[in-house]
DNA sequence: GCGATCAGTT
DNA sequence: CACAACTGATCGC
């Protein structure tokens, strides 16, 4: 892995110019001063320990996230267990946790240290030196919401928005729209419409344009009236000029609308962000992915780790179109029922409903959304009769026995039984990662659930062959690069110079082990 | 009633 | 247990 990145052969001004957020430094940050390299550079020479980050260049970065998830969290470690020593109070069960930072946007000490909560908060990015109103002699374990004000700070500020939202070099953000107006942010990107990407969106939003793919945009609108003057709708496949910076979006296979954006820099760098995605072969064909090479890849790491597998889309779903046509054979009074989230899984019920002839049933909300695709195969599948169908969807989280059996009850005697299927990416096995028929359904008298590992995230192989292909994978593409391929056991597909993981960076031992994934797949370069 | 935040669920 | 993504409760205005 080069630190004589891009930098160096760049004549634009670069990610050495910026703050550790990714912006304009300022002259005031001694540990921007200290640092020689790129931005990139700073994110992982920090090691378990972002507090490098951090400089003292933008007050708001010392800040804390209260509301933000693991994964939206940077922090040290090492500083957080001494102060938890300090303060006397018990870890958190997981791995992670705050560490001592500026309390002025804290509503109580339990969130300013982080041990609010022994669920998944991940951890502050650790700045080791704690703010005045942490030294006094408060019982943390009293202080609610109002003890900042009780210290005289000023109660109310955004959070601040993490370094890997910002991208280097431009007035971009990506997904980052709970922290209220970004410094030096005009350009608002929405890589897809899941709430933990969208959050913090409202009809209040008066903070820049937000740019997005045409379909994310009209759930933008319609969902959340968020007003028409702030949506910039981009098509897929197209370059726009954003601020003297050339966009386009790219499919992501994730959800409908989702999109990789691919920045180009007018000096030349070239980043790309994959949002939430599925990697697949036909992506890694796409023109813009082929030629030259990734300055910066931002990537959805949440299978960022060996032990998720799982099967192709395709095949879990002719699993579950077989088993829905088995027990239909078995039992012609089944309902099926698919969960899914707002938008997403889409693929499953379509493919039962074609393979079964028979419509999909969901409710009104989902209705609303899924004509708003404007996809007519979809849209004419769709019923909003309940009893005319046997196939319905479902929020996911009510697709358990004790809800099916109450929803069977409700559609009284048309149906005497039900099949579900619950399709997570997180359904994996060493098993059924290769035989699916080796899934085994959760049965509770006429209700039987399947879990099925249909992720529209990559796995680990997925995302580790759209960084680095695998020489076979190239043999039909380009007989140079075959030869080049036969003086190097690897080649570099986006052969980015840097990678930033976008998620499960708030545990330090997942973000060491990705950097080493990182590592390993870059090494050839 | 609305939005922000936090807690809990699958 | 994972995990992303959601749902519900509570608070303040």
């Amino acid at each position: 892995m080069a630190t004589a990145d891009g930098d160096a052969d760049c004549p634009h001004p670069s990610t050495a110019d910026l703050d550790d957020n990714g912006f304009p430094a300022e002259p005031s940050s001694p540990v921007a001063a200290a640092s020689s390299s790129g931005f990139a550079d700073d994110f992982y020479r920090s090691g378990t320990d972002w507090s490098s980050l951090r400089g003292t260049s933008s007050p708001r970065a010392l800040e804390r996230e209260p509301g933000t998830k693991a994964k939206e969290r940077g922090g040290g470690s090492l500083v957080q267990s001494s102060l938890f020593q300090a303060w006397g109070i018990e870890r958190p069960r997981r791995e992670g946790g705050g560490a001592g930072d500026s309390s002025l946007v804290q509503r109580s000490l339990f969130q300013a240290w982080g041990i609010v909560r022994p669920r998944k908060e991940g951890v502050s990015s650790g700045d080791s030196s704690p703010s005045p109103s942490h030294s006094g002699s408060w019982s943390a374990r009293k202080r609610r919401r109002g003890g900042i004000e009780e210290a005289g700070v000023a109660a109310k500020k955004p959070l601040a928005c993490p370094f890997y939202k910002k991208i280097p070099g431009t007035p971009f953000t990506v997904d980052a729209f709970r922290y209220g107006e970004v410094e030096g942010c005009s350009a608002y990107f929405l890589s897809h419409f899941h709430h933990d990407h969208y959050g913090g969106l409202t009809k209040k939003w008066c903070h820049g344009p937000i740019y997005c793919s045409v379909l994310t945009a009209r759930l933008v609108k319609m969902c959340l009236s968020v007003n028409s003057d702030y949506i910039c709708p981009l098509k897929l496949d197209t370059e726009y000029d954003i601020e003297g910076a050339k966009v386009t979006l790219l499919e992501a296979n994730h959800c409908p609308g989702a999109a990789l954006i691919h920045f180009q820099l007018s000096g030349g760098k070239t980043y790309l962000h994959t949002g939430d995605f599925r990697a697949s072969k036909s992506m890694q064909l796409h023109p813009l992915l082929q030629r030259g090479r990734i300055n910066l890849l931002y990537l959805d790491t949440t299978y960022c780790n060996p032990k998720y597998k799982f099967p192709s889309q395709e095949d879990v779903i002719d699993f579950v179109v077989r088993t829905a046509q088995i027990y239909l054979k078995k039992q012609p009074k089944t309902l099926i029922v698919v969960g899914a989230y707002s938008i997403g899984k889409e693929n499953v019920y379509l493919a039962i409903s074609q393979a079964l002839e028979v419509p999909i049933y969901t409710d009104a909300s989902r209705r609303r959304i899924l004509h708003s695709f404007g996809w007519s195969n979809l849209s004419e599948r769709i019923s909003s009769c309940n009893q005319s169908s046997p196939l319905h969807v479902l929020p996911i989280g009510s697709v358990n026995h004790e809800n099916l059996k109450k929803y069977l009850e409700t559609l009284n005697q048309r149906f005497l039984a039900v099949l579900a299927f619950r399709p997570t990416g997180w359904t994996f096995s060493e098993a059924t990662g290769k035989h699916l028929d080796l899934i085994k359904p959760s049965s509770n008298g006429s209700i039987t659930i399947y879990g099925v590992p249909y992720s529209e995230h990559s796995s680990f192989t997925e995302l580790r062959d759209f960084v680095m292909v695998n020489p076979q994978i190239l043999h039909c593409c380009d007989i140079i690069w075959i030869l080049t391929i036969g003086q190097c056991s690897h080649w570099q597909f986006l052969r980015p110079q840097k990678i930033i993981p976008t998620v499960n960076v708030g545990n330090a031992t997942s973000r060491d082990k990705m950097q080493a994934h990182f590592r390993e797949w870059l090494k050839c370069l």
